[in-house]
DNA sequence: TGCGTTTAGTTCTTTATCGAACTATATAGT
DNA sequence: ACTATATAGTTCGATAAAGAACTAAACGCA
C-alpha cells in the first residue's frame, strides 16, 4: 500500500471517529436531564477523577475548548449548583471550581442511566477487543494532540 | 473481564473517539478558507462520492442531522456557488441538489490542502494497521447507527 | 518601587445548531 | 373526487460555541 492509500485510511478513519463521536454523544445527551450537555457531565466526571479544585482556565485547557466557552459551561453547573466557585488562594486573578454533593450525585445518576446501554453494546460485542482498540486510538490521539501547535 | 469492567472499556473507547473528533476537526478546518467547515466540506464530497443531485432531505439524513440545519448548510454552499437547486421533476416539494464546477474543485482544493497532513500521519504511522482500525470502528458505528432509534 | 507585559476570567458579538411551528405539495382511504 | 394525513423544506426562536476586546491581578525587570 502506497502513501497515498495509507492516507485515504487515515481520512477513513477520521470520517468513522466523527460519525461515532456524534452518534454516541447523541446517545449520550439523550439519557442526561433535559438542558444537560455532555459537557457539562464531562467537567464533573473529570472533577471527581482527576483532581477537585481546578481553575477554569486548567479546565478549558483539559478539554481543549476556549476559556470563553468553560466560563459558559461552568456557569450552568453553578447555577444547577453542581459547583461552587472559591477565590484561588495564591492568585487574585484566578478561581478555584469545587464540586457540590449535588454535583457528585448528579454525574453518579447519569451514569447510573447511561450504564445499560453500555452494558447492551458489551454484551453484543462479547469478545471484541475493546482494550486493543482503545491503545490504539490513544496512540493516535497522542499524536494528534503534540501536532496540535 | 465482566461485564461492568467491558462496560468500563466501551465508555474508555466514546471518549478517545470523542477527543480525536475534536482534535481532528479543528485541524481540518484550519485547512479549509474562512468560514467554511467539516459540514460543508462533507456534503460537497458525499456528492461527489456517493451521488450528486440528492434531495436536501437525503443528505440530511445521511448525516444524520435535523433537516433545518442542512437547509443552513446548504444554503451556505449555495451562497459560495458551489452547488445549485433545481426542482425535483417527480415531488413538487422537493429540491435536487446538483454540485457546481466551483464546488467540485473547492472540494478538490480542500482535499489537497488536507492531504501533507494525512500523508505525514501516514508515514510517521508506518506499520499501523489502520485498516483493521476502521474496519472494527466501522462495526461500532453500524451498531449504534441502528440502535438509533 | 515602578512600569510594561503577561495571564485569568468575563463580556460582547457573530455564527452554528436544532426543536417547533408553519407552508406547500403529495398520498391514502373512502 | 374529497378529506385527512404525511412529507419536503423553510422560518423562527432559543441556546451553544468561539473569536475579539476588555478588566483586573500578577509577574519581570530595571
Amino acid at each position: 500500500m502506497n502513501k497515498q492509500e495509507q492516507a485515504g485510511q487515515v481520512f477513513a478513519l477520521f470520517n468513522e471517529i466523527g460519525i461515532i463521536s456524534q452518534l454516541s454523544r447523541t446517545l449520550f445527551e439523550s439519557r442526561l436531564p433535559h438542558g444537560f450537555l455532555l459537557q457539562h457531565f464531562s467537567v464533573l466526571n473529570h472533577l471527581i477523577r482527576v483532581k477537585n479544585g481546578q481553575t477554569p482556565l486548567g479546565l478549558a485547557q483539559a478539554f481543549q475548548v476556549p476559556k470563553n466557552s468553560m466560563t459558559h459551561t461552568l456557569s450552568g453547573l453553578e447555577k444547577a449548583g453542581f459547583v461552587e466557585f472559591k477565590p484561588n488562594p495564591k492568585d487574585g486573578r484566578s478561581k478555584q471550581v469545587w464540586l457540590t454533593d449535588a454535583g457528585h450525585s448528579f454525574r453518579d445518576q447519569a451514569i447510573g442511566k447511561l450504564m445499560p446501554d453500555l452494558m447492551e453494546l458489551a454484551r453484543d460485542f462479547e469478545g471484541f477487543d475493546f482494550a486493543g482498540l482503545v491503545t490504539q486510538l490513544a496512540e493516535v490521539r497522542a499524536y494528534l494532540d503534540a501536532a496540535r501547535d
